[in-house]
DNA sequence: CTCCGCTGCAACTGTTATTGTTACAGCGAG
DNA sequence: CTCGCTGTAACAATAACAGTTGCAGCGGAG
């Protein structure tokens, strides 16, 4: 079900930003972060522009152009990311519109996404529980990956 | 995020089973399913198959086959078929490998798994606490789809 | 014991999402 | 004005899915 990775390019973004930042550089680079991202400057901007609309980071533009963490890493949760890069919901419903001159394909729907509205929300409370500070830590903490 | 509704055809397939057993009818064919889908049999096939595999549902062969319902609708949740149907985590970790040389790099897969883990346990949390026969009340009491 | 309807499964296509990549215009501090 | 970086479009490669066709195999009904 999974697809993509934006969700975990875009925590590996914001919490390089906030090693970098507590390390008293504040500005930085696409290009420096798609160093330890280990792919193209260009999906880190785009990853960037996602968090940008989401008001989580800012950047400059002209010489000497950069990002910044907008806000304390203590206070951008996983939520915040999920929320910036998800457009999707997590469970997909039909492809097709199910037979409506059946009861269960006219009624399966709106039942369904009560159904997944629940998981979600349930995913997200448990998001909104961890912060990029948090996962920094976790982080460094680790010996090997 | 979402990829496939494999999840929602499970379920679909399961509630339909459901129905058509309290109007007395047990043993139906991949066909008859698919009508209510609006898909092809075999797509329907494939969805049972993994249903099959989980012990959710039973085939037979021969002349008059078809599948039935291993369990009653009641004892069947959205976990169960969750686990049928999922193999993929809900949350992808990167495409490729993130830079070793780089303590994020290194130490956020982690640190990620364990925030992920976390989130997909809520999710099965809350899928447990309904069943297919909820489903199935909740779709026959809505009047439009 | 043959027939026939259905399953099981492989193979192929069309579609779509995502990632990676190249290219280039635009911005603005120095 | 210059130069480094952003913003974005465009494109290729990859992969996952849904949908479809075709056919072998199974086994009760007759």
């Amino acid at each position: 079900m999974s697809a993509n990775s934006r969700m975990t390019v875009a925590v590996h973004v914001l919490t390089w930003m906030a090693l970098v930042h507590d390390r008293g550089r504040d500005v930085v680079t696409s290009d420096q972060i798609a160093t330890s991202v280990a792919t193209n400057p260009v999906v880190i901007r785009r990853s960037l522009a996602d968090l940008r609309e989401a008001g989580l980071v800012t950047v400059r533009h002209g010489a000497g152009a950069g990002w910044t963490l907008a806000r304390a890493a203590e206070s951008i949760t996983m939520l915040d990311v999920f929320r910036a890069v998800h457009d999707e919901p997590l469970f997909a419903l039909h492809r097709g519109e199910p037979n409506q001159a059946c009861p269960i394909g006219r009624g399966i729907r709106p039942a369904l996404r009560d159904v997944y509205a629940d998981a979600e929300e349930a995913v997200r409370r448990e998001l909104a529980r961890v912060t990029i500070a948090d996962v920094l830590r976790e982080t460094l903490a680790t010996r090997s990956g």
